[in-house]
DNA sequence: TATACTTAGTGTATAAATAACAATAAATAT
DNA sequence: ATATTTATTGTTATTTATACACTAAGTATA
């Protein structure tokens, strides 16, 4: 039999549930940090786990992801980006669950870092301090975020959706050594990197700190998507 | 009401269906092909579609993602990867469906390539020879496959897993030309990069042909996912 | 008020990687 | 024999990366 509008069956197939699970990072103190939310639940209960819901009928897979972040920490305008998305059976012993998972960047400056929600337990972790095992395969989930995170670190502009608007290079410096684990990167050479790759603009001012005070720059949007290209072999 | 396994309710939330489309390559007389089938039914009938089915009940994203390739090629083991999820409502009229899409890697030398099924029209097109328009938002995909396949020759051996077991530095660089696009590459500078990467290990062997004899080699797994970078600024 | 301390930023010598292209090698075709 | 074809190795100029020394401009403190 052909199909056609008409006669197209769709409770002919077994559907698993589809959620969007929500890895939100941002600097807080110059550090990396991510939103977790704790589980009132069974299962899991008591346990951490990244934020999510179950994608509605209308809306886009982006959309649904966007809705959770607002929902959490009430941003919008947020760097979101798709990671993975995870399905194996068992992973959530309700049902068969498959969730497709973004990472989310949050400037530094964005107002309302304010998560605590009356009902439910929501905090922001240090990425190396977390709060034991993650409900699920949350653990899983977030590591390939932070990986993702890493390897584009060196060739995209990914780090700077996590400074404010205004910032020196330094405060990037900081940020590129934050993500990418121990160790110093030679002062020298970011600078040059930085300035040479001609995607900061100079805002002109300056801010006064401990030491010699520093050049403002903002990033330069419209040169956005110049590849450009950052290996660090520096022994650190 | 605290949500337990037994009060957890299945049919709460709508759902959307959830399948997966694997984009097939395969290397034909040196040239990237990609598997595509022909729809018999409403919607889209007698456009060419990447192939695809439903996610199963019991089996993770991966396996269908197999069983799905196995169905269409007769093949296994074979190089799969997850791609990205598709999932804007209305991209399938019938009805909400999630796509996770995989990329799939044949080599050249595999057995069954006949993949001419009786019911469905099944071929191979060259990425650059496409029949029309693609099905539902198929084009997109296969664009995703295509840049992603790009960016990850740069520093993986993804491309290994196009040629047969056995082959010369020279049908390396043949896919290498392939996939990046137009141009040659600089025959001496490769030859250095591929060897000074120690992922090729010598067969001894040798095989005859028009010119000089070329030296076999075969992909070195045990080193296989040493990271080798791989950056061709030639101007070409 | 001198001097230390702190952070910002520039200079530079050396090493390593890349691009371009020349040269040689080993076979087949004419 | 000589041309042709494909496979390899050499050579060199240029670019890019690394390490680290140096200068600059402020604050803290003796």
């Amino acid at each position: 039999m052909i199909e056609t509008a008409q006669t197209y069956d769709v409770t002919k197939y077994d559907r698993p549930s589809v959620t969007v699970d929500v890895v939100i990072f941002t600097l807080i103190d110059g550090s990396l940090h991510v939103l977790l939310v704790q589980r009132r639940n069974w299962p899991y209960e008591g346990h951490w786990a990244i934020p999510g819901g179950f994608v509605e009928m209308s809306e886009s897979l982006d959309e649904a992801a966007r809705r959770e972040l607002e929902e959490e920490t009430g941003l919008q305008d947020v760097y979101l980006e798709q990671l993975y998305t995870f399905g194996t059976p068992g992973r959530d012993p309700r049902t068969r669950v498959i969730s497709i998972a973004y990472i989310a960047l949050i400037r530094a400056d964005a107002q309302p870092l304010r998560v605590s929600e009356e009902s439910t337990a929501v905090h922001w972790f240090p990425v190396n301090a977390l709060p034991g095992t993650l409900a699920f395969d949350h653990d899983d989930i977030l590591a390939a975020a932070l990986g993702r995170l890493r390897s584009k670190l060196e060739y995209t502009t990914l780090a700077f959706q996590l400074l404010p608007e205004v910032f020196s290079i330094g405060e990037l410096k900081r940020i590129y050594e934050q993500i990418l684990g121990e160790g110093q990167l030679d002062k020298g050479n970011f600078y040059r990197k930085i300035k040479d790759s001609r995607i900061l603009e100079s805002t002109g001012e300056r801010r006064e700190g401990r030491g010699r005070p520093t050049t403002l720059y903002r990033f330069a949007r419209d040169r956005g998507d110049e590849q450009f290209v950052f290996r660090w072999r520096e022994s650190r």
